[in-house]
DNA sequence: TGGGTGACCATAG
DNA sequence: ACTATGGCCACCC
């Protein structure tokens, strides 16, 4: 891994590393503050490497753009996201997030006022 | 080198 | 309202 990997999944990793815990945003949300709006895949992807990084990544709080935990069979079975969703006070019903506008975190709201 | 595959999203029918 | 499809682009055979 080489100092060229801030690219973009070091970006990513940035960005989720921020939201707050009881929040939650979504994969096209990131990219589209990162300026890749048509590659909200590529944060799928980085997230689904940030597993294996020693640095935790809170990629329970990343959902898809309704608010379905697309990524709970990524997770450990023990520690499902839903739970640790819950814990964080996040209401969860088949697999989709109650009042997800509630929850929402956006970066550009959020961060951008300073 | 090239083709298949995604923890996605927007649009069209 | 629901399904199908194309775009996107890094990564892995």
């Amino acid at each position: 891994m080489n100092k060229k990997d801030e690219s973009f999944f070091e970006l990513v990793y940035q960005v989720v590393k921020l939201i707050p815990e009881g929040r939650i945003t979504t994969y096209g949300t990131i990219a589209k503050y990162l300026g890749m709006a048509r590659s909200a895949r590529m944060v799928g992807w980085a997230m689904n490497n940030s597993h294996k990084l020693q640095t935790r990544i809170p990629a329970h709080r990343v959902v898809n753009r309704n608010g379905v935990l697309t990524g709970k069979f990524h997770f450990d079975s023990l520690l499902s996201m839903q739970e640790l969703l819950e814990k964080e006070g996040i209401k969860i019903e088949n697999d989709k997030i109650l009042n997800f506008n509630n929850y929402f975190w956006d970066p550009f709201k959020e961060l951008k006022i300073e």
